[in-house]
DNA sequence: CACTATTTTTGCGTGCACGCAAGTTTGCGT
DNA sequence: ACGCAAACTTGCGTGCACGCAAAAATAGTG
């Protein structure tokens, strides 16, 4: 990877962080990109050049490493796993709380509505990745299929979200628990489409 | 209704009619939204009660109408036909082409980079009417589940927007078409989830 | 009709997003 | 080492989104 890569991936890293600390030092009403900026060493402009939103950098800070490993946990299951188990696990072990600091910043993004409203959108990073993980567990070159479907996981990990964070009562049943549990259940209803996918790529075609 | 509604409905509609036919006469850059407001008899400020952004008015222009109808196409299906051709044949409907002024309007939002990224974002707005129909279909009262699979096809209808209006070559296969096939395609993968779903409740229950 | 409570509209102020063009850095071939 | 081309950063200007509080419109009640 060359200087130019290795730069911007600072300069994202720097943002990420900047805007993190200072939304929890004073506030996230009170952190304008200007000081983020300003204290990642770039100018207000830059910061537009790599999120475009002041809330953006606050979520990818949160968001960003664990979505980046999704992908790559559904592509690095046995072979001979059921599609829709190794999409299910690797989002429970990439979505099963990592530690103490993150916990601190995800009750600052869920105070705040336009943050709230950022982090439930961050899933939707999920789908090409994870798309491309798909079609190459499924084997095939349809990429449409694999978009599908990877587009009703981002938006079943969506829903998982939005009810975690403000549970509902649904039916009878009051629905919260932990955000495993939500993924579980969320995704659920999408697994028969998985494993009708995958039946009809065979392995040995 | 009462006349607080009819008056919010009215100046809704006004504000998209005025939106859509500056932006055909003037083109989708030269139109700000104080001209939309002007046009519409009301204030700057009362244009962003209604939209949220410069785009949103010019899109639901085209869209809002037939969005709006397809729930109501969904739970107007026959009794016993199955969940899966319930939604597809209502969203294949909806979505065949009406007429003539709206096919001007398409050129225009696929013509401009941000009308384009608000009318791809546009079947979100299916999530919540389309979940009670499927809910309703379903007979459950586990909406979550109804939630899921609504937002699935949103997401698979918002791929079958995209690729009709930039096409890709997929595989072997250069995927173009109208926009009809392109829905079933696309709703194809999500058949599975849909008929298990519908399975899992029976009837008779 | 008169009076009050609720909802909607409006103006203002502030910070933000982004196109554009000029300036700066990086990569690379010679 | 030089110099050119491509990529990145920056400042500027413009229009936009939205919180807030005051004013206007509407609904409901006696």
């Amino acid at each position: 990877m060359g200087l130019r890569e290795r730069k911007k991936q600072a300069t994202r890293e720097a943002l990420q962080e900047a805007a993190l600390r200072l939304a929890m030092e004073h506030g996230p009403a009170n952190v304008r990109v200007d000081d983020i900026a300003e204290a990642a060493g770039v100018s207000p402009r830059t910061y537009n050049n790599y999120f475009s939103s002041r809330e953006e950098a606050i979520v990818a800070a949160v968001t960003t490493e664990r979505e980046s490993r999704i992908a790559g946990a559904v592509t690095r299951k046995p072979p001979g796993t059921p599609l829709a188990d190794a999409v299910r696990d690797a989002l429970v072990e990439q979505y099963t709380d990592p530690g103490e600091h993150r916990r601190e910043a995800l009750l600052l993004i869920t105070t705040d509505p336009a943050l709230r409203s950022a982090f439930l959108n961050s899933p939707a990073a999920l789908e090409h990745p994870l798309a491309e993980a798909i079609a190459e567990r499924l084997g095939t070159t349809d990429t449409q299929t694999a978009r599908v479907l990877a587009a009703g996981v981002a938006a079943a990990v969506r829903i998982a979200l939005e009810t975690w964070i403000h549970p509902r009562t649904d039916g009878l049943v009051v629905v919260s628990g932990s955000l495993p549990d939500l993924l579980r259940t969320a995704l659920a209803p999408l697994a028969p489409a998985l494993s009708a996918a995958e039946n009809q790529t065979p392995e040995g075609r």
